[in-house]
DNA sequence: AGTTGAATACTTGTATACAATCATACACAT
DNA sequence: ATGTGTATGATTGTATACAAGTATTCAACT
């Protein structure tokens, strides 16, 4: 085994300008380059950036519905940051849904979809023996959603994929800290395993839990990381 | 007393073709106008509408954001539409988020924002003795959104006012039912007492079954009229 | 000095033109 | 008949030009 190809990416990779400009912005406000209450107007991130004002409108309507930035007429797109209390909410926020979501899928869950979660828990495996963080960001990521697209439900799945991206930058934090990949995939095999036994209370409790203790791991790296 | 003034609006209504476009291709789309499934160029809708291609692609992208269309390149956007059950869903989820707005505004808010509670609970005794439904709409809208915002919590808010947007159809139909409204006003009653009382466990359990009761009343709704 | 007013520069909103990519239909070969 | 390759048409993505409205600045006046 060397390898094992990762095929299933739900992401559109296909480039363009505007998921190139939106990444771009998106790191500089999680950065600090844009420091929260600073205004970026279209033509300066045009110019500075190399492109027309078009995919800089898109990439900050998609930068405001993901909270990044407010949208002031005549006043530019005011940065407003994520605080560590920001992040905190969202934590217990998901810890809600993603209970929701576990409960649902374990009553909804398809057995073609159950190898899907056992495969991307496998591959998981693999890449956390071989301690290779960037794959794991991704299985982590995947593993999530399908776990979305297993409770079958469309506002569920919409919701959290929203959420998912919004934080993406914080959980590559959270899951490069020492042992925590470790920790991640055996309490993931553990909700696949309540799932598996269509136990929806435990399912929901055993998540929670998860993204508890993702939670409490992520605000410790940052605060060890900024102070 | 006579009308009193509303004059809280938080929306933004200097109109723009955007939100114009917005809101024509949303209530065809929750009209039935559009079928689910059926896609939608932007040159049509724009020689539809008798505007240019601008304004329509905003107007999609945050369609899209709301999760009624589906945008898929060199396709068209892609109607969704949105089921019974995915209304059913959605409730769900807000019973859970919206008990957690109800119980971390019980802990955060001010004395000012507990006035604005009892001014908009006032003003819907008045309008709810008035019958005046289109009235009580924009006051449930707007004892919710004060509610998010006495959280304290910005995500939460963010997360809420979207849903909030993306139902906004829907509830209409649940508070214009026969005492719905009176129902609904006698259950805000009881949570601005138990916020303003601090008991966050009561204001979570009461807001959650609030949540609950409109679900139920709406689904009755939708059958009644659909099926 | 403070206030008011107008002029200017800037910013967003919209329209339109162009390029590149993709789906589709059709002809042709097997 | 079926599969393949190509050509055409359609659709989105991007750039640019223009219009309308607003913030800001500076000067004049009280």
């Amino acid at each position: 085994m060397q390898d094992p190809t990762f095929n299933k990416s739900s992401d559109n990779d296909t480039a363009g300008l505007r998921r190139r400009v939106f990444a771009i912005i998106e790191e500089a406000v999680l950065n600090g380059k844009y420091a929260p209450g600073e205004s970026l107007t279209e033509s300066r991130l045009a110019a500075e950036l190399g492109v027309s004002r078009t995919p800089i409108r898109e990439a900050l309507t998609q930068l405001e519905h993901e909270g990044l930035v407010q949208l002031v007429p005549n006043k530019g797109a005011v940065v407003t940051g994520i605080s560590q209390k920001d992040i905190q909410d969202i934590y217990a926020i998901r810890m809600m849904i993603e209970g929701l979501a576990a409960r649902w899928a374990a009553q909804n869950i398809q057995e073609e979809e159950l190898q899907e979660l056992q495969e991307a828990i496998d591959l998981e495996e693999f890449y956390t023996s071989k301690g290779d963080i960037g794959r794991l960001m991704s299985l982590d990521s995947n593993f999530h959603q399908l776990l979305y697209r297993a409770s079958k439900s469309r506002p569920l799945q919409h919701m959290l994929h929203t959420f998912h991206n919004s934080i993406q930058h914080a959980r590559s934090q959270s899951i490069a800290a020492p042992g925590r990949a470790q920790q991640a995939l055996k309490e993931h095999k553990a909700i696949l395993q309540a799932i598996r036994e269509r136990d929806g209370d435990r399912a929901e409790r055993i998540t929670a839990e998860h993204i508890r203790k993702a939670s409490v791991n992520l605000l410790k790296t940052m605060k060890a990381r900024q102070g």
